[in-house]
DNA sequence: TGAATTTGACCTTG
DNA sequence: CAAGGTCAAATTCA
């Protein structure tokens, strides 16, 4: 990763994130705004380019993680749990408590994200206060757990790392349920073709056959985080997105990317307040004040 | 009132 | 034995 260390680009990415958090509510309060005073179509076409905008590259870099090796060894919640769990019932139901084998799977990896949120459904089912951590570590499990899915997750913030998230999947889904979370749809207007979603669980191709139905939605980050993370497919997906600031700007990529290029061998020299300037001379805007530093 | 979360107990692992 | 993972009763929430 070029001489950038791996704190300095976690650094930067999550600057990066909060900077297009920022900016995407702005542009839904823009849209919000101007739907609500029934200005001209072309003002809201912007407020739409600048959202759908912020939530590809936020989608882009929401999927960048670092994938730990697996763990040898395999098994999980050992088979031999029922022997000993049948043994302890003589006890007593409550002394089932705390019977299993502590995990290792090869069926693991790491997330960091700015959210905790991915596209399933999660039970939490305990909290552990680790040690030289300031934050617990909470437990989740899928909520299909009834239905024969094993899928479980650990997450706790990042030591010192206000919005990062350390997440560790330890077993995949099987129930291939998807969360059901409310979709970011603003409006249900033909011109909200363009609006878009974090959380569905359609996939590009859908996205894309939506696109071309005037009544729905255009509905992006489809393709489920853990596969995005988990296996090398994203990219693969993504070539398929239009270059979102080819709407803004009407630049081709090489218009924009000498100046920002922080997944490439040059990330030392990726300027985000490069990134920053630009956008403002391309959109006309002074004194963007949501991409200041003083945010934090 | 059922579902989800919290929390302390209990267990395994190193 | 300390640390971490899981369970389930108690509590909170919708």
């Amino acid at each position: 990763m070029g001489s950038l260390s791996l704190d300095n680009f976690h650094a930067r990415k999550r600057k990066a994130l909060v900077k297009l958090v920022k900016g995407k509510e702005i542009a839904v309060q823009l849209q919000t705004l101007l739907h609500e005073n029934s200005e001209p179509v072309t003002e809201q076409q912007l407020a739409f380019q600048i959202y759908r905008s912020f939530s590809y590259t936020l989608s882009d870099l929401s999927s960048c993680t670092i994938q730990i090796p697996a763990v040898e060894g395999g098994a999980s919640a050992s088979s031999s749990d029922d022997t000993k769990k049948k043994k302890m019932k003589k006890r007593g139901v409550k002394d089932l408590r705390g019977c299993y084998k502590r995990r290792r799977t090869s069926d693991s990896w790491v997330t960091l994200s700015p959210t905790m949120e991915d596209n399933y459904a999660w039970r939490k089912y305990g909290q552990k206060t680790i040690l030289n951590s300031d934050y617990p570590r909470s437990y989740f499990r899928c909520t299909h757990k009834q239905d024969g899915c094993k899928a479980l997750k650990q997450v706790q913030r990042i030591k010192g790392d206000e919005i990062m998230y350390h997440t560790t999947y330890l077993i995949h889904h099987t129930c291939n349920e998807t969360l059901r979370a409310r979709p970011l749809i603003v409006d249900s207007d033909p011109i909200d073709a363009n609006l878009i979603s974090f959380q569905t669980n359609i996939t590009l191709e859908q996205d894309q056959h939506c696109n071309h139905s005037s009544k729905k939605p255009l509905i992006v980050s489809s393709v489920k985080r853990e596969q995005c993370v988990s296996e090398d497919t994203s990219h693969e997906a993504k070539s398929t997105l239009e270059d979102p600031w080819n709407e803004i700007t009407g630049l081709d990529t090489l218009g924009y990317k000498p100046v920002w290029t922080p997944y490439q061998d040059e990330v030392e020299s990726a300027s985000l307040d490069g990134l920053h300037m630009e956008v403002n001379q391309l959109c006309g805007i002074q004194n963007f004040h949501y991409f200041d530093d003083h945010m934090y």
